[in-house]
DNA sequence: TTGATATGCAAGTGCACACTTGCATATAGT
DNA sequence: ACTATATGCAAGTGTGCACTTGCATATCAA
């Protein structure tokens, strides 16, 4: 899971199904081509599908020769799960203690 | 930063920093072995925090000849601002729920 | 100073992954 | 049948990264 997010392309695509869900591999490939001028081979865009399937972060359904992208995000949960919030009681401080990057 | 936690290892020492703040590198290292079986060299782990205090996952403070290295999960918020929880029920994907895993 | 502690820098190695190329498979329309 | 559409499989290439080894630097105590 944490490997598929290390990928901008990936993340791209999440930010498209999030966006629009429901696409097909090839509305996939112009919408990331339009929106973020990512050219990349159709198998490329495939094989980046595949493994944000297997990490469980996108669903897919096939009618007829077409096969459809949903984006789950439940195991985005996991993270702050694992690590949660550091809220020590008090207010949010803007200031946040590190101001780096 | 997605770099940043995609290596068990480096999650592996925000989970130990987490558990305890404000450790030195060898206090991490056997810290690691000791909980977690990892048994890698000084120099990895510190590779390790360099990494993840260049994604602004920890913060350092130099006192004397010892560094004392600090959990700062402010950045993994940003996940969850970017692809915010899918709290609307209008999926108009049936049977999405995730059967697998 | 000498010696022990705690960390930093740099080069080398091996492997995993992103991307491509080429061919194969399945579905829809005529 | 044939053709175009939409996706899948597999092998090859190049690069980046995790980890190690070796040496250097900085701080504390005697």
């Amino acid at each position: 899971m944490f490997r598929a997010l290390d990928d901008e392309t990936r993340r791209l695509v999440l930010d498209e199904l999030a966006a629009r869900d429901g696409q097909s591999l090839f509305e996939i490939c112009s919408s990331l081509a339009m929106h973020h001028g990512v050219t990349l081979t159709r198998q490329a865009i495939s094989q980046h599908l595949a493994t944000l399937e297997a990490a469980g972060l996108i669903a897919t359904e096939r009618r007829g020769r077409t096969k459809f992208h949903y984006f789950t995000p439940g195991p985005l949960r996991e993270i702050t799960r694992r690590w949660p919030p550091d809220d020590d009681g008090t207010s949010r401080d803007p200031g946040e203690a590190n101001r780096k990057e």
